[in-house]
DNA sequence: GGTACCGAGCTCCCACCCTA
DNA sequence: TAGGGTGGGAGCTCGGTACC
């Protein structure tokens, strides 16, 4: 057809878009390499086509997922939220299992805006994004032959992926009992049309009615509502008979089938229990120190409000410093704004590229310390007036010349070099990529045996004879050994080091034992056979939201006036 | 550090073209 | 002639840059 960009021409627009190109360019890229290669080109498209091609991928991205969730043997959820600017945002990912053995298949259900973060916001956010996937999929010509309904989408749920936090387990239970309720609504169904148990059928189409009319005031009560509102009456009658009809279907299974129905596991991102081990760990260090430090503690770097306060002398300092306003954390925190601050204007990100997480940056650190203390000089060097460092890099300056927060960067250093960086490679790489997060008891098992190894015998870590092999997780290589013989050399001058070592290792080992309850400590997961890990496969992360929320955020920050609906668009055609 | 302006990239509205 | 496909132009938002 003359004047319709071919389906060759929408490929390239979707390719080029999901390598990043920008949708005001896809022409210019593919007129140039056309012309690189000696091709001829017919015709053009436009910036509002490429646009449209993207819009439309993502719908059909919608429609394949549905297909795929209506063909496939089980399915997990997975989710996150962030606020940007003020707004909610929700990402959603499903992991579909199917039917034969092929491997599962991630499928991004979209990020919604949303008013608030209870879990009742959320839940209902679930159900109107499998509603919405299912009403676009029946309008489609796929719909008309065989409509989907969400409820059989429900009834294939086999768990949640979510973070720690208390409102993503409630969420988990919420989600859990809707999936009850759909799986005795279908039974119910399929009870309604049945020419078995006749009689129980009646009996509880007479009791539900009866229940549901002294609910509203009797029959008269019931003519008098508005026609609209007896409809919803008859649909509620009709669910609830349905539910209940179910249920009685449920019972008359064998224990194996109902264990089979009911399963359901909720689990908690791995990453997320890393992290929180290491808060722990921090938090645990900066007690040690008011109880058993004798008056010794990490330098305080306190912000600019906080240190006038405590000049001023009309607040004793002790009641100023916080616990997080001094230590290792502090000191990577501000380094961390100093080097790479968030805001592209401010810091000095163009002369350092290093940091991600608190570990890592205090091996940076230790790594480079003479680096980062001549760069502060060279910063003093270069202001015009008097030589002066500001607050932060004054801040900073204190922190890295202080050997109690020095002590603590090697603490953390040698928490992440022998445990988190690990760790993380373990249940990252590519190999791994089919890797079950509910299959990594083990993992968690070795990480407390490891850290139980380090508390009884620290010098596993810090002997001078200790080596990888028994200092990491896995005997592999460490990360960074000039930092690791950099803290041996110099050891003498952390006299602190190995009891805060202890004490770190203590507090983080407490965390993970109580983190790694989701997967260690629940016999649904420890007793739960091959094939039923299976069917509730989940990845060990939950990066997939965490990169979709990260992503709308540069999606905003390149693309200002760009809707979500077509961010959603552009991860969906992925 | 504050302000004004520019530009990039997307969306919306509407008109035109093409085909069945 | 209706309806789908397409592009022109205007408008919006916000990061970047120049200037004071």
């Amino acid at each position: 057809k003359r004047g319709v960009v071919q389906d060759w021409a929408r490929n390239a627009i979707l390719t080029l878009v999901n390598q990043g190109v920008p949708m005001s360019k896809t022409w210019d890229v593919t007129s140039a390499n056309a012309k690189a290669l000696g091709v001829v080109i017919v015709g053009t498209w436009s910036i509002r086509t490429s646009c449209r091609v993207v819009r439309e991928g993502g719908i059909a991205a919608g429609l394949m997922i549905v297909e795929y969730v209506l063909m496939c043997i089980a399915m997990t959820m997975s989710g996150d939220g962030t606020s940007h600017k003020s707004i909610q945002y929700s990402s959603r990912y499903a992991v579909v299992i199917p039917l034969n053995s092929q491997p599962p298949k991630d499928c991004f259900l979209g990020i919604t805006p949303k008013v608030n973060h209870t879990t009742a916001t959320q839940f209902e956010g679930w159900k109107e994004t499998l509603q919405h996937l299912c009403d676009n999929f029946n309008k489609s010509p796929l719909g008309n032959e065989a409509p989907a309904d969400p409820t059989r989408m429900w009834q294939k749920l086999k768990g949640y992926l979510s973070d720690h936090a208390s409102d993503q387990k409630k969420l988990s239970a919420a989600l859990e009992r809707y999936r009850w309720e759909c799986d005795r609504e279908l039974r119910g169904q399929a009870a309604m049309v049945s020419d078995e148990h006749v009689e129980e059928r009646n009996q509880v189409m007479v009791e539900k009615g009866k229940e549901l009319m002294e609910e509203i005031g009797g029959p008269d009560c019931y003519l008098a509502l508005p026609v609209d509102e007896q409809i919803r009456f008859a649909k509620r009658l009709v669910r609830e008979a349905q539910i209940c009809l179910g249920e009685q279907a449920y019972q008359r299974l064998s224990p194996e089938e109902k264990e089979v129905v009911d399963w359901w596991v909720w689990s908690g991102c791995a990453m997320h229990k890393d992290l929180n081990a290491m808060k722990a760990g921090a938090d645990r260090m900066s007690r040690w120190w008011v109880e058993f430090g004798e008056g010794v503690a990490p330098v305080a770097l306190m912000n600019k409000f906080k240190t006038i306060a405590a000049k001023s002398g009309s607040v004793p300092e002790g009641s100023i410093v916080g616990p997080g306003d001094r230590g290792g954390v502090k000191v990577t925190d501000l380094l961390g704004s100093l080097v790479k601050h968030r805001e592209t204007k401010k810091g000095h990100q163009e002369r350092f590229r290093a940091f991600s997480s608190h570990g890592l940056a205090a091996t940076e650190i230790l790594h480079h310390l003479d680096l980062y203390l001549a760069f502060l000089q060279l910063v003093a060097d270069s202001k015009s007036l008097g030589n002066e460092l500001n607050h932060l890099e004054r801040n900073v300056q204190a922190g890295l010349n202080d050997p109690p927060t020095r002590t603590e960067l090697c603490v953390l250093s040698l928490y992440s070099q022998a445990i988190s960086i690990p760790f993380s490679q373990h249940i990252r790489t590519p190999s791994n990529a089919s890797l079950n997060g509910l299959d990594l008891g083990p993992v968690y098992d070795r990480i407390k045996r490891h850290m139980e190894a380090v508390i009884n015998n620290p010098d596993i870590l810090l002997g001078r004879g200790a080596s990888q092999e028994v200092g990491t997780l896995y005997g592999e290589e460490w990360n960074n050994a000039d930092v690791i013989q950099f803290i041996r050399d110099n050891a003498d001058s952390f006299p602190h080091l190995q009891k805060i070592l202890i004490e770190f290792f203590r507090g983080a080992l407490k965390t993970w034992n109580e983190f790694a309850k989701d997967i260690c400590g629940n016999p649904k997961v420890t007793e739960a056979t091959p094939e039923q890990r299976r069917l509730a496969f989940r990845h060990p992360t939950n990066d997939l939201n965490e990169g979709a929320l990260g992503t709308l955020r540069q999606e905003y920050r390149a693309y200002p006036n760009i809707t979500f609906g077509m961010v959603n668009a552009k991860l969906m055609c992925k």
